[in-house]
DNA sequence: CTGTTAGCGCGTTCAC
DNA sequence: GTGAACGCGCTAACAG
C-alpha cells in the first residue's frame, strides 16, 4: 500500500490497473475475465483470478457504472416501513433482484407525494436503473422525471388507470367491493366501514369507493354515518372506531375494516366489552395479516398477494433492464376472499 | 437532445458541461454552485440556478463520488424483512440517514453469516460510505474486509464483547435474565422458556443463556426439559410450544418466549384451550410488539429501545462520515421489563 | 482471444 | 471568486 493519505476511512483501494499488472495482462482482460469469463483463455483467466483472490481485489462497481452508464441498483419507495405489509413485498423483490445481480436502495415517502418525488429525485441523481413506487399517484414534476429519463418503473400499491410504465397490482376497489358484497350475502344488512386515512391516499380513497358501490349493488342504503375515518392504522384506532359505530348504530350488524390490524384492534376490543363475533357483531379485514389466522375467532379477510406482487415486480424490472422491449403493462394479480369465523 | 442511441432506457443526460455552457460559466462554478453555493457570487449562482432548473438538471452522484472518492450511500444488512422489530430500527436509520443526505442500501442475511459476508462484499464493491449490521458474529472472511476497507461500521442487535468498530444494542444475556428474575420475584418456580432457532444466532444464544443465568441466581433447578426451540418465529410456533411444555410439565407456571409472536401465538392458544393466563399459567414476552399491550390479557415483556438503537447508530455513523474521530464504541442501549397483566 | 485508445461526468488542485 | 488541467477506475469500441 502507498502512503497517499487515507480520507474517508477508505483504505488505498486496490485497483484494476493493480491486478492487470501483477497478473501480468492488461486491464482490460482482467476486466473481461470479471464479468464474462467464457471471452477469456483459461490460462488468462487462472491468473487473473489468483491475483484477484491474493489481494483481495474488489472491483469498483461505481467506476464501472460510470463508465458502463449501467447501474445495479434498483430504487424502491414504500409509505412507511412500519407496516408489514410492505415487508413481504420488500422481501420478495429482494429475493428477486439479489437473484439477477441487482442491488436495492431504498426510501420512505411517509405518504407524502412530495418525499415520494424528493426521493425519486435522489435516486435518479444516484442513476438507479428502476425504480418500484409504492403509490400511484404522483406529483406531476414526478411524472416528468420519469418520462424525461426514462427509466423503467414499476407502480404498485393500486391499479392505476393509465400506468407511468408498468403496474402490478390488484384493485383496491374491487376488493372492498367484494368483501362488501360477501357479506351482503352473508346476511348483514347494516354494514359499517373503517377507513384508513384519506388525505394523499388513493388506495384508501379507492377501497371506500369500492365498499359504497357494493351497497349501492345490493340495494343497501348508502349511510356515510356508517363510515368512519380513523387516524392511524393502529390498535387503538380499530377499537374505538368499532365501539363508536356499535354505539351511535345499535342496529350496526357487520363492520369491515380496511386494515388488518385496525380490525384486530376492534376484535381485541370487543373481547374485552363481551360483545360476541360475529353474533353481535361480524367483523371483516383487509390484508390478511397473519394474526388473524390465529386470533379467537379467526377473522374474514381479504388475502392480497402481496410477496407475488414483489416477486413480479421485481421480474418485471430486471426482464426489462435484460433487454426485454418496453412496453405498458397493467398486470392484475387479484385477491382473494378468506372466509373465517368472524363473519 | 443529441441523436446518440439511448441506451438501458436512460435518456441522455445533461450533464454539468451542458449547464455550464448555458449559464456562460466553467463547470467547476457550476460545480461549486451546487455543493457549495456560499463559494460563488450571487450573480454567478443565479445564472446556475437558473439553467439548473431550466433544464431539469440532475447531477450524477455516480461521477461525483467516483470523482470524489466519497460516496452517500450506507449499507445496511438485516437477517429478514419478514420481522416486524426491524421494521421500527429501518424506519429510524433511514430518518436520520436522510435528514444528513445519505441513501440507504438494504439486504438481509436470511440468518446465513455466509450470505451477510456476500452482501458486505457486494456493498463494498458499491462503495458504501458505511455500514450497519444486524449481527455481531461474522465470518472470518467478514471482519478482515471490513478492516481492510477501514469503513464505518456499526454492529447491533447484540452487544459484542470486541466489535468490529461501533456497536449500539442491548445485552440479550442481561434482557433475558432480568425478565426470568422479574418472573422469579413474582413467585414463579416452574419458567419454561421457548427460544428462537439458535443455530448461527447469537442473539438467540444469549437469550437462553441469561435464562439459565437467572435460574442460577435464583436457585432453581436447571431443567433442560423446560425448554423449547421453536422451529420458527410464528403464531403456531408459539402455540404448538406452550402445549408441549404444559402437557409434559404440569407443574409449570410460567412460560417465557423469546419471541414477542411465539408469545402472543402462545396466548391465543391459551384462549383457545380455555387455560387461564396468568392464574394457570403466566405468559412473558421478549420484545413489545405493539400487540401485546392490546391482547386480553395485556402482555408482561421486554421492551427494546429499537428506534433509539437506530437512530443512534445512524447518528454515529453520520458522525464518522462527517469527520468524528474513529473510536471504537460499545454502546449500550439497555431494556425495560413492562409488566402487565400476563404475569 | 487480447491490447490500445478514449472517454464516462464529475471534483481536486492549483493557477489566475 | 473563477477557470483549466487532470485524474478517479472502469468499460466501449476497435484494432490486431
Amino acid at each position: 500500500m502507498s502512503g497517499k493519505a487515507r480520507r474517508n476511512g477508505n483504505g488505498d483501494a486496490v485497483t484494476m490497473s493493480d491486478i492487470a499488472r501483477h497478473a501480468g495482462v492488461s486491464p482490460m482482460t482482467v476486466s473481461r475475465a470479471l464479468s464474462d469469463p467464457s471471452t477469456v483463455s483459461d490460462k488468462m483467466r487462472r491468473k487473473v483470478e489468483a491475483a484477484v483472490r491474493h489481494y483481495g481485489y474488489l472491483p469498483n462497481r461505481i467506476a464501472g457504472s460510470l463508465s458502463s452508464k449501467r447501474s445495479n441498483v434498483v430504487g424502491l419507495i414504500v409509505p412507511s416501513f412500519r407496516n408489514s405489509l410492505y415487508a413481504s413485498m420488500i422481501q420478495a423483490i429482494s429475493d428477486v433482484l439479489r437473484a439477477n445481480g441487482f442491488h436495492l436502495m431504498i426510501a420512505n415517502s411517509g405518504h407524502s407525494l412530495d418525499d415520494e418525488e424528493a426521493a425519486v429525485s435522489a435516486f435518479l441523481a444516484q442513476r438507479v436503473c428502476g425504480l418500484v413506487l409504492h403509490n400511484t399517484t404522483h406529483t406531476k414534476q414526478l411524472r416528468e422525471l420519469v418520462r424525461r429519463t426514462g427509466v423503467p418503473v414499476i407502480e404498485t400499491g393500486n391499479l392505476p388507470a393509465e400506468p407511468l410504465d408498468m403496474a402490478v397490482s390488484y384493485s383496491n376497489f374491487e376488493a372492498a367491493r367484494a368483501m362488501t358484497a360477501h357479506l351482503g350475502r352473508l346476511g348483514y344488512r347494516k354494514i359499517g366501514f373503517v377507513t384508513l386515512p384519506l388525505a394523499d391516499n388513493d388506495r384508501s380513497r379507492e377501497r371506500r369507493r369500492g365498499y359504497f358501490a357494493a351497497l349501492k349493488d345490493m340495494g343497501l342504503p348508502v349511510d356515510p354515518g356508517l363510515v368512519l375515518e380513523a387516524a392511524g392504522g393502529g390498535f387503538a384506532e380499530g377499537a374505538g372506531a368499532v365501539v363508536r359505530l356499535v354505539q351511535t348504530h345499535p342496529k350496526l350488524d357487520a363492520a369491515f375494516f380496511a386494515g388488518d390490524v385496525l380490525a384486530m384492534g376492534a376484535l381485541l376490543e370487543c373481547q374485552r366489552r363481551g360483545w360476541r363475533v360475529p353474533k353481535r357483531i361480524a367483523i371483516a379485514s383487509f390484508d390478511d395479516l397473519d394474526l388473524l389466522h390465529h386470533s379467537v375467532p379467526a377473522v374474514t379477510t381479504l388475502r392480497i398477494p402481496r410477496e407475488a406482487i414483489g416477486r413480479r415486480s421485481a421480474e418485471l424490472l430486471v426482464n426489462r433492464l435484460l433487454g426485454a422491449q418496453p412496453e405498458r403493462l397493467r398486470i392484475d394479480l387479484g385477491f382473494e376472499i378468506v372466509q373465517r369465523d368472524s363473519t
